[in-house]
DNA sequence: TTAGAAATGTTATACTATTACAAGATTGTT
DNA sequence: AACAATCTTGTAATAGTATAACATTTCTAA
């Protein structure tokens, strides 16, 4: 929603290992996982990842699942910030569909503005079961 | 979203403690805040809040804001079902803004059908500033 | 080159949530 | 009333998630 901060072209040592971790994964990941996964790369601490992790998403790299606690690469393809993203996080597998919707954008904007209220940033995370389920 | 289990017309001991505490707050609260309103009321353990949020969620009666792990009592005053409830946090002084909406709902279940997944429930919270602030 | 900014390393701690087990209360039957 | 099934409670221990504080190093632009 917000694409201020500017993206460098060149990620930093650990925001790359977190960013490989996320990437390589064919679901979420929590930071203690993505931490366990890089031990043998040398971090050792949570911080590491958390820092890390706070840059991937300030960057669009990466999201934040809030409703489990738990990380995503973009899987965006054509993010150009005048979509809301939705997630749908499959209850039964763990797979999580990542959608970039206009009309969606338009309707929470709409809802924002109705009370008055600025939106930042918006979070939209649907609970069910995918269809390979 | 889902109004499958029965919602009881009284609620028990600690129910009525947590949901109490909930009302009496202006805005959100976390299960620990809850807990330490409630010690002089004999509450003495996390699990006892936990317990009786889950149920209050359930039951409709609460929500759980799930970006900032807080809970707050539900302000709605036509809570038919057909409505998807979104959440507008506000940054600067913490108020937290409840509204329901069908178009929103009708939305949100469009895109999960496009992806063939069945939505069981959604979560939509709004980070922003509010018109006071 | 040098000052400022950003990133890193490390320890400790705070905050959020659940597991496991025992016991008591409620409800709906026989 | 007695019983079983179910729900609620109490308690302790532990698991999982996230940040504060501080020291140090690396990067970057003037």
């Amino acid at each position: 929603m917000s694409d201020n901060a500017h993206v460098p072209e060149k990620l930093t040592k650990n925001q790359s290992l977190v960013m490989g971790a996320l990437e390589k994964a064919s679901g979420p990941l929590s930071a203690y996982t993505i931490l366990d996964e890089l031990r043998a790369e040398g971090l050792r601490a949570p911080l590491q990842v958390y820092r890390a992790l706070e840059k991937l998403v300030e960057f669009g790299r990466a999201h934040r699942l809030e409703s489990i606690n738990a990380f995503v690469a973009c899987r965006h393809t054509d993010c150009d910030g005048h979509k809301a993203i939705a997630f749908m996080i499959c209850e039964q597998c763990g797979h999580v569909r990542e959608i970039g919707d206009s009309a969606l954008a338009g309707q929470l904007q709409l809802l924002a503005e109705q009370s008055r209220f600025t939106m930042k940033s918006s979070i939209v995370e649907l609970r069910g079961v995918c269809c390979e389920c």
